[in-house]
DNA sequence: CATATACATCGATAGATTTCGATATGTCCA
DNA sequence: TGGACATATCGAAATCTATCGATGTATATG
C-alpha cells in the first residue's frame, strides 16, 4: 500500500497518471504522454514501468506501441 | 497532492498514521508512537513533521506532550 | 534484408531521503 | 531556580531516486 503512494507521490507520476486518464480511451501509449513531461523517452518509460509494478497502470503492446491503462486500484485512490 | 502521496509513500510514516488513526480518540503523542517503530524518537519527530507539513495530521501541544491527530484530508485519502 | 520507429534497459551522476546521536528548546515540579 | 522529561532541530553518513545519453530489442516498412 506504501508502495502505491509512493509511486502516486512523485509529480511526473501523478502527471502520467492523469494524462491516461484524461486520454481518449483512457489509454495512452508512450509517444504521447512524453511530450508533455519534458523528459526523456528512457525518463518516462522507467517511471510507467515503476507504475505498473505498483499495480497502478496496466501495460498492452500493440504492434510498435506500448499502451498503458489506469488499473481498478488506480481508478480507486484517485477518485 | 503529490506531496499527500509522498508523505504516505514511507512504510514508517503511513504505519505512523495507522496508529494515530487507531489510537484512542484518534489522538497521540510521539512517546506512545516511537516505541512501535523501532526508531529514534529524533527520527520519528522528523516524519511527523513531514505528515503534519502535508496536511495530513495536526500537532498539538498540550503541556510537555505534543499530540497529532488525523486532518480530513488524511481521513478521505485513508478510507 | 536493411532501415526506421517505438520502447526498454543499462551505467553513470547529481540530488534527495532516511536515519542516527548530539544538542537545543520548552514545560513541569520540587 | 534547578533538574527531569518530552519533543524538536542540527549535522553527518548511508542509501535511494530521478534523470540522462547510449545502446538493446522488437516490430513494421521499403
Amino acid at each position: 500500500m506504501a508502495e502505491q503512494f509512493k509511486a502516486l507521490g512523485d509529480p511526473t507520476r501523478l502527471n502520467l497518471m492523469m494524462a491516461v486518464a484524461a486520454s481518449g480511451d483512457a489509454e495512452a501509449c508512450v509517444c504521447d504522454l512524453t511530450p508533455d513531461t519534458g523528459l526523456s523517452q528512457s525518463t518516462v518509460s522507467h517511471h510507467l514501468k515503476l507504475l505498473v509494478e505498483a499495480g497502478l497502470l496496466t501495460r498492452t503492446q500493440r504492434g510498435k506501441w506500448a499502451y498503458y491503462a489506469l488499473t481498478q486500484e488506480a481508478i480507486k485512490i484517485l477518485k
